[in-house]
DNA sequence: TCCAGTTCCGCAACCGATTGCCGAAGGAGT
DNA sequence: ACTCCTTCGGCAATCGGTTGCGGAACTGGA
């Protein structure tokens, strides 16, 4: 048995198929007197008609879809952002392409051709780094596209992202009043923005505060990844700097640490507050449990569908960047720092 | 600038548009002279030209590209298997759309008509409940599906899950050679296939190893959550059973477990054992760590997809369903029973 | 020289919906 | 009675590829 198409409907209720089209769209329903209207929508329902959205794609040339390219599912930073970006969307009639590019910027331009290939109308983008030609081919094609999470100097570029510079002095602050006086920030790549961002917020904190300051107490992971993090902090403790707290550069990176910490035996926090970023789920779960910076991950992806709605459904609409706000979740990775001596 | 079409591509290389169709097409190249052929592959190089799939599909009412139906992809759970779905089906030239569902059968039926409406070739559905009226109007329209995690009786119906009863089987011997005599089993919710096979392999190991066996030791959790596990150890706990040593459902259910002995202040693994099952991202790093059945979820995922795209390549496929190997993973959250008295 | 058999390519009809354009019908106003 | 305007709905083109069919050109054999 054959799917309905709009000329069966049409035959059922004695009209043309454009005037089926007519009454079967809310747009241009009235452009068709009502009973007609109504006769069409009840052979619809007999015959159970649903549109081919690919016909309608073709003649459209809208898909009603929007690509989200992210580095890599199986990272838990982003189930929870497309959740909140595929909530958004299906609410306003659209739906998600999710791609994985591993951070690996050719096969992002490989996914993103493949996106756009099949017809996105925008694109949200979790994976940019700084400078990258991918995205000022976007915006030469005048493609509407929403940054998360990280950001680029392109102005004409809307993001949402955490408002990291208070999150990390929110962070300070706290391991600040707990005594500590030697903080050490294991940095995230600078190749992104949020690595980038963080760190300076980490520099100019550390100023305000007057806490100590020296070059010796940055180390700059190459990875948002465990593994570099763990790395980052073994690079740390051969430094001696006496440090008596981690500002971790995200969740991961903190993760990376506690593997350090448990094979070396470092009591957490006795001995090394940690911090992170992000709250990740789960986090809360470690032993000890993390303090973190939390992100409203959720809240991301879905102000980002909210954005690039609107500016698919009008191009010109004002560039507008969201900064989330965020907030400390103190738990039980921080404590005043060991007595000297 | 428009995007280039087949015609344009057709017209610089002096061709029909027709002939430029077959050039470009691998399968049909051989009905074209090969010089031919390769000015139109210059001349299709020369525009950037990327075929429009949208128009290809409408001719050919072939989409390319698969429904994956899961509850809720925020579920750590899922994102390995998805991403071995799609790993598998972007080498195979498709790729998935992912919906959730979270339990809602309503919803899920939305979603999966909303998939059809969209052309899906195949179906990936990972929340069948067993006797689930929508899985027999699949079968019955030939909508090429394939059910991961859970299984129903229908034979029609291929599958990948992990092997069950092997890996509840592994994990009782694991405490019974600990010394455990009355372990319990916070079962999954029987309205799925995991949960009832589960609790089915629970019952036979336990008669098996001669293990005490009693009613009381079993508590049926109506969902596969945190809370719910966390209820399930409750009651549990509140029958004074004596039991030394729980079997979770799965792992969110053995978190629930955590957080119920924390607050009581239950020593884990001192006073109680407790394994999970699926090995969750993570779980390794709780205090203490978990001890799991480890299941492969990336290679359900990739397996999945490989059987649905023999399934799509020839619906006269012999009907195969995959049990994939389990092993247990002993970390810090099992021990010997407490010494009686 | 003529015929049969290949090889190669153009023609045109699709796939299923949308939409500009136009004509028919009906109502109102003078 | 006649004109003008509005409302309604049909016609046909269109989106961009794919594919069955048939014809032209060329090959080789007798």
């Amino acid at each position: 048995m054959r799917v309905p198409t709009l000329r069966d409907v049409a035959e059922l209720a004695g009209v043309h198929p454009a005037t089926a089209s007519r009454a079967l769209n809310a747009a241009t329903r009235n452009l068709v007197n009502g009973d007609t209207a109504a006769r069409v929508a009840r052979a619809a329902a007999k015959l159970g008609y649903t549109p081919n959205p690919i016909a309608r794609s073709l003649k459209t040339s809208r898909s009603g879809s929007v690509g989200v390219v992210i580095p890599d599912l199986t990272n838990p930073l982003f189930p929870p952002i497309v959740r909140g970006i595929d909530d958004v969307l299906s609410a306003g009639g659209f739906n998600a392409l999710i791609v994985n590019t591993d951070n690996d910027s050719a096969r992002e331009d490989l996914q993103v051709a493949s996106l756009r290939a099949r017809q996105v109308e925008g694109l949200i983008i979790g994976t940019a780094r700084l400078d990258d030609p991918l995205l000022h081919r976007l915006v030469r094609d005048a493609c509407p596209v929403v940054l998360i999470n990280r950001r680029v100097d392109t102005p004409s570029l809307p993001s949402v992202t955490g408002d990291d510079a208070t999150g990390v002095d929110l962070a300070l602050r706290h391991l600040a009043g707990l005594g500590h006086r030697r903080i050490a920030h294991l940095a995230g790549p600078q190749w992104t923005s949020t690595g980038q961002v963080r760190l300076r917020a980490y520099r100019q904190g550390v100023a305000e505060l007057g806490l100590v300051d020296s070059p010796d107490l940055v180390v700059v992971c190459e990875q948002w990844t465990e593994s570099e993090g763990a790395a980052g902090l073994t690079r740390l403790l051969a430094r001696d700097t006496g440090c008596t707290a981690v500002l971790a550069g995200n969740d991961l990176v903190a993760l990376g640490c506690y593997d350090v910490m448990r094979e070396r035996n470092i009591a957490c926090p006795e001995t090394l507050s940690i911090v992170g970023f992000n709250d990740m789920p789960i986090v809360d779960k470690l032993r000890p449990s993390l303090t973190t910076v939390h992100v409203p991950h959720y809240q991301v992806g879905a102000e980002a569908a909210r954005l690039l709605l609107e500016r698919i459904a009008d191009a010109a609409a004002p560039v507008k960047s969201v900064l989330l706000p965020l907030r400390l979740v103190v738990r039980d990775s921080t404590a005043a720092p060991p007595p000297v001596g």
